[in-house]
DNA sequence: CAACGTTAGTGAACATTGTTCAATAATGGT
DNA sequence: ACCATTATTGAACAATGTTCACTAACGTTG
């Protein structure tokens, strides 16, 4: 019996995610189809389906990536302050997904959105909302700071996620930058009013 | 010289976007088609394309409708007490978009999404934001209200955003009413200690 | 070393989509 | 009664995701 060939399977798997990011950054959402992607890794769309269950999955995949950089950059933030450590985070998280607004925009937007996510993906924003909940608790808020810090995710994620599908000025014409600090800054203010 | 007749073709057009608010309640951004619309009013997908430019300008008009109610259910809010006028809008807004989620849903996420938005909708927003203005003005912030209650409509906008494509549960348990009072609580909450 | 079972890759085919357009049918003014 | 005008039709086109019988290539086995 013959095993299965796995010469430059992986290494293909890698390219074709690659080239789906490209495909996204430069056409949007709409770009990312089929037959552009397997003519970006010079195949054909069967191999495509032999190495992802859709296109979706495709997209999916993508994903997981940037989410991972994402964990990079917010481990790397190194303020201890825990106002400065928040206003950090939100900068981490607002440029990031701004800078990647076109794969983050298929995700929401686009003919390949999915209705389910995987756990890996649960877990990973369940990890970012930790980070965010540690300087929240450190302010000693009179409710639960895992719950606040949901909201505050929340909060910044409202706005970037407008911001990345270009509607944000429909409601403002505000900086997305700005008004992600001043979520931040409303919620310290709030708990050091005792409000909450 | 003939003249256009038009006698069943405003009646035509006005079925078929109660239609596709159906087909969109029924079945999702998805179910929106130019031939399942077309059956539902006993009609070609060519007679559709002689009522409307496409099927995204469908889609815009039956947001248009949905906009339109929206600002009458704002325009009745009773309430005179600043915060708990800006509690009732906020309660107005979440309960409007959730009861038609379908809609809302298919303007940002199906396949049927449009780039630009014209002026009557930007204008019923700019309304919208008007009514919001004036309670916040009355609390005495430092800050512009404008500017404010944009922050603020942003905030509960997130939040049901994020629940009418079901993802509100990817970030956290809390019910977007909870949520929504807490946004609303935590400007005022600013306000008063004189953050904003 | 040769043969074969297993597997990756192919590309044609299918169902659906939005959208267009020549042809047809119907209408209301002259 | 006629006919210019217009709405409606439904076939056609291009593009989409997805499937699948087929081919080619490989690594194990005798």
């Amino acid at each position: 019996m013959a095993r299965p060939r796995q010469y430059d399977h992986d290494a293909l798997r890698t390219r074709t995610i690659e080239a789906a990011k490209l495909l996204l950054e430069e056409g949007g959402p709409a770009a990312l189809t089929a037959r552009a992607l397997a003519k970006s890794v010079k195949t054909t769309p069967g191999t495509i389906y032999n190495l992802f269950d859709s296109m979706s999955a495709v997209l999916q995949e993508v994903n997981r990536q940037a989410l991972v950089d994402l964990a990079i950059l917010v481990d790397g933030v190194g303020q201890t302050d825990p106002r400065e450590r928040l206003l950090a985070l939100a900068e981490v998280y607002v440029t990031f997904m701004l800078d990647r607004r076109a794969v983050w925009r298929a995700l929401f937007e686009g003919p390949r959105i999915s209705s389910t996510f995987p756990d890996w993906y649960l877990a990973q924003i369940d990890g970012l909302i930790g980070r965010i909940t540690q300087p929240v608790a450190a302010l000693k808020p009179k409710g639960d700071p895992r719950l606040l810090a949901e909201q505050l995710l929340l909060s910044v994620h409202g706005i970037v996620a407008l911001a990345a599908i270009d509607r944000l000025d429909l409601i403002t014409m505000q900086k997305p930058m700005d008004l992600a600090h001043a979520a931040v800054e409303r919620m310290i203010a709030a708990i050091r009013a005792g409000a909450e």
